[in-house]
This record gives C-alpha cells, structure tokens and sequence, in this order.
DNA sequence: GAGACGATGTTAACGCCGTTCACATGCAAT
DNA sequence: ATTGCATGTGAACGGCGTTAACATCGTCTC
C-alpha cells in the first residue's frame, strides 16, 4: 500500500473508474461520460481503461448493475424502516423508488438504457431479477415457484406504474417547475391510488 | 421542380433529415444516429445540416416531436375505431400506447430523452402536452379549467402505469423472450387491472 | 435582361471520442 | 536473480459534432 504517490500501478483501477463514473454521472449527467474523461478523473491514461473492461458499453453495464443495487438497497432500508416503526410497506417501498429516481436522475437512466448497456450480462441480469423481487415482495398470492420472469396483471400495474412515474419524473414533463417535496406528495398520492386498486379482485 | 437530377440545392432538407433519422434510427436504434449518417443518406455534405438545425440536439428534438405526434394520431385512431365498433376507450387508448412503443421502440425511446433534446422546446412541450390531454381525455373527473400540468393521483395512475409498461418493456427485463402478442396481451391485462382500479374511490 | 443579395450547400479543418497495438513497468513465482 | 504475467502508457486510427470561408442558385429590383 505505502503511500498516495503515483505509481505505475493503480490497483483499484476497475472499482475506480466506476466511481468516476458516478461522479461524472452525478455532475454532468450521463451523457457526458466519457472513457477519457473517466480516465483522466483517476489520473491514469485513456487505454488503460480497456484492461477491465473490454468497451465503454461493458463499463456502464457494471454501472447499471451498481445503479441497480443501490436501488434495491434503498428499498429495502425503506422496508425495514416502516417494519420497526410501522406503515404501509408498499407505500414505502414504492415511494422509496420513485425518491431515487428524483434524487440520482442519471443513475436512473444509466438503469435503462438497453441499447448503451450490455441488457444480456450475468450481472445486470441478476440485478433486475432482484428489483422485481423486491417488487413482487409485497404480493402474498404470488406463487413462489413459477418462472420467476412471470408476473400477475397486478404486479404488473405495481411495477409499471411506480415505474412510469419515476421515467416521467426524470425525462418526461410532469416535473415542471416542481419542488422535491411536491414531486414526492404527488408520488405518495398516486401510490395510495395504487394500493387501493391493488385490493380490488380482478 | 424538373427532374430529380443532382441539384445543388436539395429543397427539402430540413424535413428529409428528418426522414432520415427516422430511417436509421427504424433501422440500427437511436444510438446510431448520426449527423454525418442522415446527410450521407439524404445525399447531402454533413455540414449542410446547421443550415436546418442548430446542433444535432435540434434536430433530435424535432424528431421526437414528430415522433411523439405519430403516438398521439396511433391513440386518436384507436379511440376513434371503438367509438364506431364499440369498446373500452380507455383501454383501446392505453393498449395503443404500449403498442406503438413495441412497435418502434427506437422512436419511443427518443421522445423521453431529456439529455439529448431540447425538452423545453416550444414544440416538444405542445406535443407532450397534446399527449397528457389525450391520456386525460377518458377521465369527466377532470376540472378543465385549471392548470393543464395538473392531475389528479388516478390521472397520474393511468398515465404512469401506461407509460411505466412501455418502458419496461423497451428498456426493462420485462420482454425478455415474448413475442409481440404475448407482451400486447399482457399489457391487456394490466390495463384491465388498471380500469377497473381506477373505477374505485379515493 | 443585368446585377445584387440572401438562402442554401460544400470543403477543409478543429478537437474530442472510442479503440487498438506495440511497448513499459512492476509483482510474484521459480 | 530470472522469468512470466497482469497492468498501465503512448501514439495512432477513423468517426464524430461543429465551424468558417467559400460556391451556387433562386429571386427581387431596376
């Protein structure tokens, strides 16, 4: 380890150029990413980059993946949140996506992004199945053994809508000159809609 | 007019980059769309573009417009066709939606790009706000007079489900080895979900 | 008709991008 | 100590968006 002088060797260099992508994400948006960039940001040069990942698009792959996590995450410290003090968990969970969303807007879009990310990968693949897990946690009548990627037109209306909102909020015009909190009421609004309508038989 | 000899002024260029966007993007994805791509393909030198558009961004947004316009006429024909045939409107508007994003799912991608258009084009917002109106068309509920960037949480609920869907299923996992009637009868049945949800009180 | 002028298209160049390849460096096993 | 391998470097490639100086042409005026 020693010291922070600059050696030849970098040693982190994979997790390293993750985080500078998150940095440069946060800052200047996702579009605004470049390897270069990224590269000059951890201090080593362009080419090197390609010994961890072998394009641009497999290094936003593991983005996404990361991006992926942290959602999930961030649902699930809202889950257990309202488990100990009590609450609505879907209402939580849901809020809960829709709030990171608002709060890391490229991060979103780096999520979903099918033709800038490798949609195929082991990793990515294995974080989405995780999200709609998480999604899916709040439906009983969901029968646990069935093919995983089969969803009820319930759950299908939770994930959709709880997602449309966010891609609305993050591309689309409903954010307009609206402040965090009113974006957030308008989204525990819609939600409380959600779960109302989810009680109903089909 | 004359022949369609090699002219040194094209005529149409501005509406033919346009086509041409719509073209490669039909064909490759938005992603490769480029500026140098559309002249080539008009027959025309890449620089003749800034003549039409100031920047690449210009022109993508344009495309966007038109392409969120063709959305909106794919929504009115469907209303329109269970009006004379009868039918759930709702429902025929919504499934319109989701289809049209299956079906040019480049196309519907490039309407939601906040980063790489100009979302506060007078253009854009008029055609996304046709769209809002056309989506809270189905809802009497509705005060007309008040702000038309408000909705209610079930207007939100419809829309955000609608769009939500489309999404995942352009950009998400949710497609992943169906075929395009299998993903429209799915979304069927969310939207079945969805009416009879919004049907309830508050 | 002649000439001026503005709109439209061209050519050449700029810097930045992703990517490659030959090469340099240093760690670890022998 | 030597070798071998993983990791980082530097220079170069073609393609990108964009600009500026220049070419062409339709049209408006006399």
């Amino acid at each position: 380890m020693s010291t922070e002088k600059t050696r030849y060797h970098h040693g982190h260099l994979a997790e390293s150029l993750l985080e500078a992508v998150d940095e440069i994400a946060s800052q200047f948006g996702i579009e605004a990413v470049t390897l270069r960039a990224c590269a000059k940001r951890v201090g080593v040069s362009p080419s090197s980059a390609f010994r961890h990942y072998v394009d641009k698009r497999a290094l936003l792959t593991a983005f996404a993946t990361r991006a992926l996590n942290q959602l999930v995450d961030a649902m699930e410290g809202a889950k257990q949140q309202v488990q100990h003090h009590g609450g609505n968990a879907f209402h939580a969970v849901g809020l809960a996506y829709v709030a990171f969303a608002i709060a890391k807007p490229a991060f979103f879009r780096a999520m979903w992004r099918e033709e800038t990310i490798y949609a195929q990968d082991g990793d990515y693949l294995a974080a989405t199945r995780k999200l709609a897990q998480c999604i899916q946690g709040g439906f009983a009548q969901t029968l646990r053994d069935e093919d995983p990627d089969a969803f009820s037109a319930q759950e299908l209306l939770a994930w959709s809508s709880v997602h449309g909102l966010a891609s609305l909020l993050v591309d689309g015009p409903l954010a307009k000159g609206k402040s965090r909190d009113e974006l957030l009421e308008a989204a525990s609004g819609m939600i409380q809609a959600l779960d109302i309508a989810l009680d109903q038989p089909v």
